[in-house]
DNA sequence: TTCAATTCTTGACGAAGTTAATTAGTGGTA
DNA sequence: TACCACTAATTAACTTCGTCAAGAATTGAA
């Protein structure tokens, strides 16, 4: 196995990750799309492809009309190295292996009984050494290891600088994880992290600028713009769940009022749910259940829910113009985004203004794994950037 | 005069821009600041210094406590090149010519008989020759023209798509202005063209970060994030007018409901003191003078206003995260600004998500011929990047 | 006056990428 | 079949940009 690599010089790294994003590309592709000459990108790939990070296809496609040598398209080897992965919950760990390319190949989770950085970092080193010993190939060539946390997050110093649900301070997460697991460690904001696994290797592929819009227990959003993941002066940055849409009327956790968080969340949308049906038992699969079963009163709640995050998702693109919106939504309100599509498409249509409206919407589940996967995406292009 | 000199190395504009934006520095501390090394600055700035862009300043302060050779800073010569910059309304023309710190050393006005293209192009050239006549050194040291105007604006082109006020679709305008005078001519939308005279000489010097929020007609938006001015992928971005904070109530010229700007622009907000006071003869000065006068009717519809404005404000803090938000208005928005500022900056707080909150806001009234400058701004930011 | 401290300059060097020429591999065609 | 036109990839010489390390400049303090 020859030894590890780096993208080191400009070259390098535009040429990786243009392979790594973009799929099989020839050399003069890389070449016109990256502005680099093409002497350059061969000098570029030589090493990546001597480290085994790159291989030469045989040439597939025809080149042109009339004839030509054939290209011999550069490709990832995904095997090649694996990173691990793992989004860390109030009460769960949920990790997975995944190639270079971030698809996941193995997974795993594991109850957290406290959420002490001590205790969750104990629990953290187990979930990572069982990971990496289903697969000989894990341990031998992974070295990196992604941490998705909620919260305020700083990655450049792998601190958690507060965490409300874990109830965290100021936690050099990076540092007790590298010390536990040997492994090189990044820290990531939980959505910042699936955006950017989206943004590499997913919907956002080709965008410049777009957002990831997440629905379920709150409402989150990503964005991504000139290329870059946004990340707030402050800290706080995709705060769509509170922008105030629904006028003086709800008043949310958070202060605000109005807040499409207040209207669209799961605890509102149960608590709107009971309200209006009086069974005060009422969870939120039980809810969608009676949405699906045809109760008037019910969807319209959701109707209203959808409405409010479709006016939401307005003011995100009339203010960034993103090429494109992709909405995910975790168990519930997965399950649920039948029921708000309508209202939510409508609604944005007619608050978008003018051209925002262009940007295309794209639905797209996620389940909890692709968390852990958004981890491992961020430790990659930290690899390789 | 030695020939004129544009940026050419990434050294070359790191240091240009830094003398230029950061005021006198010495070479050190901009090695320092851009991770150049000092050898480099040394020979960046030679050039800049021969062809009279830049200059020694005589050591003026103390190096530090022990000793050491004083620094001798680097300053910008301002009168070096001058930039003229037109802002383009529907019924007039507003231009001036600045030095190359943007500070305006000379203006005129024009108002348009018609809005036609070639009626604009014109009257503008009249107007740029008459700027240029008020002394000789600015003909002979101007070369460079900024335009800007509201709507859909193709800076790389120098297009404007679409401008609803002017009524132009897809006009070259940069070709046909560089035609009538002479000039090099960048085209940029208003908004935006304000934005950049802050980002470089103004209060978003230092942020990169920021966002600016303009009052009056309308209400409009500028955003820098990662020092770069969003552009928005359809043409469209900073369109905090249109976020619905108002619920279902005012319907919005955009086809939208409860808009910032269906609440706050100066027509709703003139029609709405003309409903509470009965009076259908009054316009926005009347009805500020109204407020002032102490008539609390009138006063509620102007709280209603920064309220709306406050709100959206903290959506877009919320989205972003800005180091800082600049808050302007035009001649009516800005004398209005005392009757909003309460309700707006109580709102902002109220509505803005954790420490979204510690943006700072900072009012800066700004006249119409900093518009104008905004497009000088652009001009002079084409030239060095 | 000598030394320490700091800024700035200089010239040799090195890294990264470009240009231009060359080699490689294909399809069409005389 | 030999050759040609065409495109892809490689190679080697060269350019450019910036760093490094040494030294010159300029001050305050011992």
């Amino acid at each position: 196995m020859p030894p590890r690599l780096a993208v080191a010089t400009r070259a390098e790294t535009a040429v990786f990750t243009m392979v790594l994003v973009q799929g099989p590309v020839s050399r003069v592709e890389i070449a016109r799309r990256s502005g680099l000459s093409s002497a350059a990108v061969t000098k570029a790939a030589r090493p990546f492809i001597e480290a085994g990070y790159l291989e030469e296809l045989a040439a597939t496609e025809r080149t042109g009309p009339g004839a030509g040598r054939p290209a011999s398209p550069l490709a990832i080897r995904p095997d090649r190295e694996f990173f691990t992965g793992v989004k860390i919950t109030d009460d769960e760990l949920i990790g997975v292996v995944t190639d270079l390319r971030a698809r996941p190949v193995a997974s795993a989770h594991r109850r957290l009984a406290t959420t002490s950085a001590e205790g969750v970092v104990e629990a953290l080193a187990e979930l990572v050494g069982e990971l990496l010993a289903t697969d000989p190939a894990y341990r031998e060539r992974c070295h990196s290891l992604g941490l998705a946390v909620s919260g305020d997050v700083d990655k450049a110093h792998g601190m958690v600088r507060y965490s409300p649900f874990l109830g965290w301070h100021q936690v050099p997460l990076a540092r007790l994880a590298a010390e536990a697991t040997g492994l090189s460690v990044t820290v990531e904001n939980d959505v910042k992290s699936l955006t950017v696994a989206e943004q590499w290797f997913g919907d956002g592929v080709g965008a410049s600028s777009f957002a990831l819009v997440t629905v379920g227990i709150g409402i989150g959003c990503g964005l991504v713009v000139n290329d870059r993941v946004v990340a707030g002066a402050h800290g706080v940055a995709g705060e769509i769940g509170h922008i105030p849409v629904g006028g003086d009327e709800p008043v949310c956790h958070c202060g605000g009022s109005g807040c499409v968080e207040a209207i669209a969340g799961t605890a509102p949308l149960v608590a709107a749910v009971r309200a209006v049906t009086g069974d005060a038992s009422m969870d939120i699969d039980a809810a969608i259940d009676a949405a699906h079963a045809g109760d008037q009163a019910v969807r319209e709640v959701f109707d209203r829910a959808g409405h409010a995050i479709g006016l939401a998702m307005a003011a995100m693109a009339n203010l960034f113009g993103p090429e494109r919106i992709i909405v995910t939504g975790d168990v519930g309100g997965l399950a649920a985004y039948d029921l708000f599509e309508e209202h939510l498409n409508r609604s944005f249509a007619a608050q978008a203004f003018g051209a925002a409206a262009d940007c295309r919407l794209l639905l797209r589940p996620r389940t909890f794994e692709q968390w852990a996967r958004g981890a491992a995406a961020v430790a990659i292009q930290t690899l390789f950037t």
